[in-house]
DNA sequence: TTGATATAGTTCAAAAAGTGAACTAAAAAA
DNA sequence: TTTTTTAGTTCACTTTTTGAACTATATCAA
């Protein structure tokens, strides 16, 4: 992974793009979330090509999305996503209810976000941070405060 | 832009990153949705290769995300966003958010999220979708429930 | 303990994708 | 009318990705 031309852009969406923004990337951090956490796990789950998954997996290390730790009772070695990591689970929601709603799978849904205690439906929602109040995500712009100075 | 080979996994993350995972379309969202209508305004705005734009615009429109629509009062073609792309926007605000915890500009933020109306901050938040009730996103799980049968 | 199999990679050639610069043609502005 | 801007296209070059074969431990089963 080469550094990307837009990792310069001063901008969180660009950065974490710069991060996460390839082919692989989140479809591994996907994996990782749902439990897969070996070399074997990740590359018969996505099909990739092992010297990529190598390449990616070693990319996620050094970026503190996973930590390469020996399994106990074993000396093989298995890979876990940090809070980082975990930290990117909304986004996957994000995609996952993007996907439903505007690729759906004729099977019906795949994959389903829920509230680990109950076991309820949960879905990222756009909360007004200081009343705590749910608005539509109509009403939510994305506003650039100070421009790109080349 | 080919097949992903991930497009053939059944789970609505793929099926978005198959169609959104590639190194820019992503960022051409972004600029979409901040308002950029134009070929050159996506063009300095990203510093990406004109050939790859064109493909990219190409890639957009053909996926429902932007339509090529003549100007008003001019024969000059724009580029807007359609509501496939603006339901993206909650996607962007869950980068932002990483983006702004994990990889920080020491400037301070540059992208704000907030309400149209009213201006206030607002974020993505786990909510249970029948009781409309916030709860921790360490409390969320992603889970498969039918196996890829490859 | 030995042989078989599973696991976690590495290596390398071919194919595909991305980059950057130069070029073109139409539209708009002066 | 001439110049500049806009929206691309073309092409040679570089970088990435793919896919298959290979290697070296680790674990399992007899």
């Amino acid at each position: 992974m080469t550094t990307r031309s837009y990792e310069q852009i001063p901008c969180p969406i660009a950065r974490s793009l710069s991060v996460l923004g390839d082919q692989w990337t989140l479809m591994i951090v996907r994996d990782a979330l749902m439990g897969v956490r070996r070399f074997e796990g990740f590359q018969k789950s996505l099909c990739l090509s092992r010297n990529l998954l190598t390449q990616r997996l070693r990319h996620l290390v050094d970026e503190g999305l996973l930590t390469k730790e020996k399994m106990e009772g074993s000396r093989r070695y298995e890979y876990c996503p940090t809070q980082k990591c975990r930290d990117l689970l909304g986004v996957l929601v994000m995609f996952s209810e993007w996907g439903e709603q505007w690729c759906p799978d004729p099977d019906g849904p795949l994959v389903e976000i829920r509230h680990a205690d109950s076991g309820q439906a949960v879905g990222m929602r756009p909360l007004l941070l200081d009343e705590r109040r749910e608005v539509s995500p109509a009403e939510v712009e994305l506003i650039q405060l100070r421009e790109n100075d080349d």
